[in-house]
RNA sequence: CGGUGAUUAGCGCAGCCUGGUAGCGCACUUGGUUUGGGUCCAAGGGGUCGCAAGUUCGAAUCUUGCAUCACCGACCA
């Protein structure tokens, strides 16, 4: 490709809305444009890079068995009530009527519309197992896009959704899927790690998340320096303390404290530290049948953060957690968020296995200004449980029970779940047993994020001059640089030459025809992140010799020209 | 959805307080100059100042409403 016949886009100035590199990268390098809030455009050089991942998933997929269908974006909304979800759904779903004034989606996920189809298509134990995937665009409407095309509202996702007989063949598959992805993520040159998930919402029992190692992920990820465990901070689970709780050395007492709302303000003023104190939260509380009912006291240490996921899959908790506002906490504890504490509370009270090991310790005494020091589980709070609800933090003992937990960050960009019979059952899919019997199917789906993996990939692969493409998703393999070309004959013939050479070699070249400087030119091919680069120039031809430069390791040497095909046939290898 | 802020040329911004001919840098066009790391000089094109209403002789500027966008938080298969 000649730039001169290229939409090459590429900006000097970074975008003040940009925050992350990579999104930073995607503008200046003429990957992506903004439509509007979470609506990109893909530019020339980012829809390679789109379609090469794209690729690479779809032959691990293929290869994996799995075969690949295309679903419609938008979805009737009836197939959605059928599994429950147009209500359970929240405004993240984006629902739009058709002229006849019927009720449809835009889909953020194909459960419902795969299951419809298997239902209709399989009606025979014989038939099984299947495993159907795509590779199409989503969308939901997030509250806050952000980052570019990392939490973006329409996405490019490959959805994958196994139907089985049994558990063991549903964990076959998931096993399969497991290795495909890391096959996936081999080839992409990237770094990550599988980690156990949250099945969240999606229900199911087993699952797995795919993480890219990446310091500006948005998710938390915990890893055992004693084994191979590793987890998503959301479901970590926090091992409780060993050992006895220490004995009671003081008496309760109420201090006052005015003005002191945060853990800092009482720790500061009291020169005790976070751990010698508790925090307690109060959100919306649960009755039986999972409907909001009063509010529940959570009580963690203070130097420890509450875990949302553990804390919402308590019963008597409500699913989503919601913090109380300030009218609930004024009428269950009458005082302000600042000062509530566990004693004397008339309301469930469920602490966590840290707090719960305390002994002396300071929280809140339930009246604005004013603390209770030296208080002691059972002595002086009677009714109260105790659970996992916080996040593990650096250095825990590991739940697998070798080793200690380190935290580092990461960009999820894979899913697998078992999903069980949770859409088989509600939409009543089932086949034929060899028996003659009616079996409802039990299913598997596996995503990945592949607009996000190239905002991954640039998050992991950068430098300050631009994006450093692992080999196997860069736009354009190599790209030829000739020095002042209009000022002699000698260079064109050379570039052209090797243009053409490179191409026919099965190599996708940037020629950079343009009557640039030479600094124009290598500042653009760094951003954009060509990973070979030739440099023709009067400087080495008399020689006839070229100059060549690697983009990953920025080492330079110079090149006969007619060894220059078999060089970088050499550096692909 | 709450808090904060923004909206002026393709991009980044100034002007607004104190109302009176709409500016700067980059980008773009033309000519010259320079030529192995984002040259320099000159000339030029491009804006219903987010939208609507109000105050005023006169509004980018003051007032009100609306919209969009962003940041922080909540939210998140």
């Amino acid at each position: 490709m000649r730039t001169t016949q290229y939409l090459l886009s590429t900006l000097k100035e970074t975008p003040s809305d940009a925050e992350v590199i990579s999104h930073q990268l995607m503008l200046r390098a003429g990957m992506i444009r903004k439509l509007a809030s979470g609506l990109y455009t893909w530019l020339p050089s980012g829809l390679k890079v789109l379609r090469k991942v794209e690729q690479i998933v779809r032959e691990e997929m293929n290869k994996a068995g799995a075969i690949e269908v295309l679903m419609p974006v938008v979805q009737p909304a009836d197939l959605w009530e059928e599994s429950g979800r147009w209500e359970k759904f929240g405004p993240e779903l984006l629902r739009i009527k058709d002229r006849h004034e019927r009720p449809f989606l835009l889909g953020p996920t194909h459960e419902e519309v795969i299951t419809e189809l298997v239902r209709k298509e399989i009606s025979s134990y014989k038939q099984l197992p299947v495993n159907l995937y795509q590779v199409q665009t989503k969308f939901r409407d997030e509250v806050r896009p952000r980052f570019g095309v990392m939490r973006a509202r329409e996405f490019l996702m490959k959805d994958a959704y196994s139907f089985h007989l049994t558990e063991d063949c549903l964990e076959k598959t998931y096993q399969a899927m497991h290795q495909a992805y890391c096959n996936i993520f081999d080839r992409l040159g990237l770094e990550y790690r599988p980690v156990l998930a949250d099945t969240g919402s999606i229900g199911g029992s087993t699952s797995h998340e795919f993480h890219v190692l990446a310091d500006s992920g948005e998710d938390a990820i915990v890893f055992s320096d004693g084994s191979d465990y590793a987890a998503n901070i959301e479901k970590a689970e926090a091992l409780p303390p060993q050992g006895e709780r220490p004995a009671a050395t003081q008496n309760q007492e109420k201090i006052a404290t005015p003005n002191t709302h945060s853990i800092a303000q009482v720790c500061e003023r009291l020169k005790i530290d976070a751990s010698q104190t508790v925090k307690t939260l109060l959100v919306v509380g649960a009755n039986a049948e999972g409907e909001e009912q009063g509010v529940v006291a959570l009580v963690v240490r203070g130097d420890h953060e509450l875990n949302e996921v553990k804390a919402e899959k308590l019963e008597n908790v409500f699913s989503p957690l919601t913090m109380a506002n300030e009218a609930q906490i004024q009428q269950a504890v009458n005082c302000s968020a600042g000062s509530i504490g566990p004693v004397d509370l008339n309301i469930p009270v469920i602490v966590d296995h840290s707090a719960a090991h305390l002994a002396d310790f300071v929280a809140g005494a339930n009246e604005d200004g004013f603390h209770f020091t030296g208080l002691n589980w059972d002595r002086d709070i009677s009714h109260y449980q105790v659970a996992d609800i916080r996040n593990v933090v650096e250095g825990d003992p590991s739940p697998c029970g070798t080793g200690k937990l380190s935290i580092k960050r990461g960009i999820e960009v894979g899913h697998i779940f078992q999903l069980g019979t949770k859409y088989s059952e509600a939409m009543k899919a089932g086949v034929l047993t060899e028996s003659g019997k009616h079996e409802t199917l039990t299913m598997g789906c596996y995503g990945i994020g592949v607009s996000r993996i190239v905002a991954a990939a640039i998050e992991q692969n950068h430098d300050k001059f631009g994006i450093k493409w692992p080999a196997a998703i860069a736009p354009f393999q190599v790209c030829v640089l000739p020095m002042n070309m209009h000022k002699s004959h000698r260079i064109p013939d050379v570039a052209n030459k090797l243009y053409t050479d490179l191409q026919q070699a099965g190599y996708e070249v940037l020629f950079d025809d343009r009557k640039e400087r030479p600094g124009v030119m290598f500042a653009d091919m760094e951003l954009i992140g060509v990973p070979h680069v030739i440099v023709i120039g009067e400087r080495n031809l008399d020689e006839g010799l070229v100059e060549y430069k690697n983009r990953q390791t920025g080492e330079k040497q110079t090149i006969k020209i007619e060894d220059v095909l078999s060089f970088i046939q050499q550096q692909m290898v």
